[in-house]
DNA sequence: ACATTAAGTGATT
DNA sequence: AATCACTTAATGT
């Protein structure tokens, strides 16, 4: 047990010991628990009710929108060293989840109960900036969100998403079908498939059945 | 060999 | 860019 708790605390520090001081981080452990969740599991659903918060550790959360009849878009990811910056307000004011986390990529993480953060606040600089920061960060990929829903054609749209794909799994090689790129972009898998064809001729990617390498990435 | 799933395509709105 | 309807190709059993 005691071993293990030592791992952890190895893992926490090294993602965020230039972020939180040492005793922060003995906290962070104390307090939380460690957890792994498989890819394709929900960290959280639209309702829920927050009562942990996620440090990441390894794997990607895959940050989604949903309107009343079912329909997604994905708005971000989360890597390790992040966490959901917007989970705290639903956690402070006791709000339920705007968004669906999934995993995108086996998880490891510690939760960290919701009561802590409040006063960490209070006590921690190191924790205040690290919210604040996370909401910051947040925010800017909101606006670029809605930018790319906005001022993006669909092409430029696919290639930002695979880009992106690509580089929170540090891996330019893809295993999705067209369908789940529709899905996450909101369109329908013949339009994919037909500007994925047109990327695929433009060299910008190389696509097979099931596979996508990423050749060039947006911007 | 057959069934299933993924991808490609023309026509229409 | 979306939808329909259909074809073709890849893959699993």
């Amino acid at each position: 047990m005691s071993n293990e708790n030592l791992s952890i605390k190895e893992k926490v520090k090294k993602l965020y010991s230039n972020i939180f001081e040492e005793a922060l981080i003995d906290e962070i452990v104390k307090v939380s628990h460690y957890n792994k969740v498989e890819s394709g599991d929900f960290l959280i659903d639209i309702g829920d009710n927050m009562t942990h918060i996620p440090l990441l550790i390894d794997g990607v959360v895959k940050i989604v929108r949903q309107d009343d009849e079912g329909e997604e878009i994905v708005l971000y990811f989360l890597e390790p060293g992040d966490t959901c910056a917007i989970s705290f307000a639903n956690c402070i004011n006791k709000k339920k989840s705007i968004f669906r986390g999934v995993v995108e990529k086996d998880l490891e993480a510690v939760f960290l109960p919701v009561e802590y953060v409040d006063d960490w606040l209070a006590k921690y600089r190191s924790w205040r900036y690290f919210i604040i920061d996370s909401y910051h960060f947040r925010l800017l990929e909101m606006v670029e969100a809605i930018d790319s829903l906005a001022f993006l054609n669909m092409s430029e749209r696919l290639l930002k998403y695979l880009s992106g794909k690509a580089k929170v799994s540090n891996n330019i090689d893809l295993q999705i079908t067209h369908q789940e790129i529709a899905d996450d972009l909101h369109t329908s898998r013949v339009v994919v498939t037909r500007i994925l064809k047109q990327l695929h001729d433009d060299k910008k990617i190389f696509s097979t059945r099931s596979k996508i390498k990423v050749l060039e990435f947006f911007k």
